[in-house]
RNA sequence: GCGGAAGUAGCUCAUCCGGUAGAGCGACAGCCUUCCAAGCUGUAGGUGGCGGGUUCGAGUCCCGUCUUCCGCUCCA
């Protein structure tokens, strides 16, 4: 892979002109942080899906896949913490850039006036020695209750503000009370925003009467949520694991390098169930095995390494990330969390339904512990375009431009070439094609000079250029060209469906 | 979100101090050519991101807005 500030630039512009990605509406202006997958782009993403789900899900006995909907019972989304955790009033301080719950300004301000009153209700026991009368105190002395009904009306005030949604208030609120940036000393803000993480929507055609219902922000919750059908209907017995990929959205403040971090996007998770104790054992063993999943398409090991997080989200107990050197630096690409029975747990209280497995061997029932390895499909995506990505200067002094992708997850795997359009060339070209195109993506092209053809091939990562000459109408020979070493050999007609088979094939990059 | 930069043909860019936009590549059609882009001919393609303002006249100056990139910030 090519590195530098420029590379990732090109990158994108490349991806673009070659139809892989585009920017979503791009006609309109765009929309921030939205992207589409052209012609190029959705092949190759399949093609990773593909060897994904069949990494997972048909390599693996124990393990099945499922597509849970988007839309799911709002219920879910309080069980699995997303309601509470991420739906917060945030404001700025444009001199620090500090960023702060407004709450959290308004309830220390709050506290700060509690604080007074603690102090002068301290004093007054202090003067008044053992015949103090703190609640009489407390009730009369003026500055005591003036600090008091201020704090009352103050949250009051924000308690009413939050509710009726009126964020201007709340930042009102801010300035009346003088609250400065601890950092800046500043009173300069910034409006008040909701942060909401979920998008949501409502079901129901009336829009009066409809229920709110979430775009789910992970996969997750769709596997687990269905858990117990799984198990039951596929007789899993643990350890098994339910695998998805799917969509998932998230509104993101700050959306940004190309398609890295957007607004909606797609997973790949995996959430395997362990008896309890025993899942610090199998995160080990997805660590590992995610890596080598990596591995296993040819990226580069030094383009890869483990982060193990120091501090942990509210449902794990051991995660780390499997980070991946993009143009712009080492990023997370896929995620593997031990995220103990959490989710189950969380969702077995909140629904009333049992959740559990009963373990024959012990003769028991407990809910599931969970390790789950979570990949972004996009992100992935990113990783193996950016690392394909690559400008040669070849022997001769000419430039070209080629993707080296993993050739089974090229978007084409053969382009059929007649040399020259006519003394037949291209009729038996047609004749390759039709033999081919049944079993490989393929791409014909019989226009413009063939060293050309190959760099238009070359600049969309097909892996093979079967190529008809003069001596193809004697023989039933061509040649097939390599697009890495752009080397070519002579093969038989008949035999180019199993060369381009075994050399396209994902089992070569199984170990 | 803040700060900086940018936005002109599909792509890369030009257009002096304001005078109604051009090139190369690419695309398409044809010619030539028996193996690694840039031979020949022709054609199409732009209300200069969008909206206002100043001006006799704006791609050019001013304001707003959208989008992208870079830095900071944030990120279950």
């Amino acid at each position: 892979m090519l590195k530098g500030d420029d590379v990732f630039k090109k990158i994108i512009a490349h991806a673009k002109e070659y139809g892989f990605i585009f920017q979503s509406s791009e006609i309109y202006d765009g929309l921030s942080a939205v992207y589409d997958y052209g012609q190029n782009g959705s092949a190759l993403k399949n093609n990773i899906k593909d060897y994904w789900w069949k990494s997972m899900v048909q390599f693996h006995e124990n393990i099945v896949g499922i597509d849970a909907a988007i839309f799911m019972h709002p219920t879910v989304w309080k069980a699995s913490g997303h309601v509470d955790a991420f739906n917060d009033p945030l404001i700025d301080n444009k001199d620090s850039k500090k960023r702060y719950r407004a709450d959290v300004l308004i309830e220390d301000y709050v506290a700060k006036l509690e604080e007074k009153i603690n102090k002068e209700v301290e004093k007054a026991r202090k003067r008044f020695g053992d015949s103090f009368d703190e609640k009489m105190f407390r009730e009369t002395n003026p500055r005591v209750v003036a600090n008091r009904e201020k704090a009352e009306a103050i949250m009051k005030r924000f308690v009413a503000a939050m509710d009726a949604e009126n964020l201007a208030d709340v930042k009102a609120l801010i300035e009346e009370l003088e609250i400065a940036c601890s950092m800046s000393g500043s009173k300069n803000w910034t409006d008040v925003r909701q942060f909401n993480l979920m998008f949501n929507t409502s079901m129901g055609s009336l829009s009066e009467g409809a229920s709110q219902v979430y775009l789910r922000p992970e996969t997750a919750q769709g596997i687990f949520v269905n858990y117990l059908n799984v198990q039951k209907t596929g007789r899993m017995k643990i350890p098994f694991g339910i695998a998805q990929i799917g969509k998932a959205f998230r509104n993101e403040i700050v959306a940004r390098q190309f398609i890295f971090r957007m607004r909606e996007f797609e997973q790949m998770e995996m959430q395997f169930f362990v008896k309890p104790g025993e899942e610090i054992k199998w995160y080990e063993y997805w660590k590992e095995e995610r890596m080598k999943w990596h591995l296993s398409m040819g990226l580069p090991q030094e383009m890869f390494r483990f982060h193990d997080h120091d501090k942990l989200a509210h449902y794990a107990n051991a995660a780390a990330d499997i980070q991946f050197e993009f143009p712009f630096g080492f990023k997370e690409l896929e995620g593997i969390h031990s995220r103990t029975d959490f989710d189950l747990g969380a969702h077995q209280k909140y629904s009333g339904k049992k959740l559990q497995y009963f373990d024959p061997e012990t003769n028991e029932s407990y809910v599931p512990y969970v390790v789950e390895t979570s990949i972004g499909l996009d992100r992935m995506f990113l990783a193996i375009l950016s690392q394909a990505f690559n400008e040669e200067t070849l022997e001769d002094g000419s430039q070209r431009v080629v993707l080296n992708l993993p050739p089974m997850l090229a978007p084409y795997k053969v382009a059929v070439l007649p040399l020259m359009k006519k003394d037949g060339l291209a009729e038996k070209g047609r004749e390759v094609m039709d033999m081919l195109k049944y079993d490989f993506m393929c791409a014909y092209e019989e226009k413009d000079a063939i060293g050309r053809r190959y760099r238009r091939q070359d600049a969309i990562g097909t892996p093979y250029c079967i190529t008809i000459d003069h001596q193809t109408l004697e023989d039933n020979t061509v040649t097939i060209r390599e697009r890495d070493t752009m080397e070519q050999e002579r093969i038989h007609i008949n035999d180019i469906k199993g060369v381009v088979a075994q050399r396209t094939s994902i089992v070569k990059n199984i170990h």
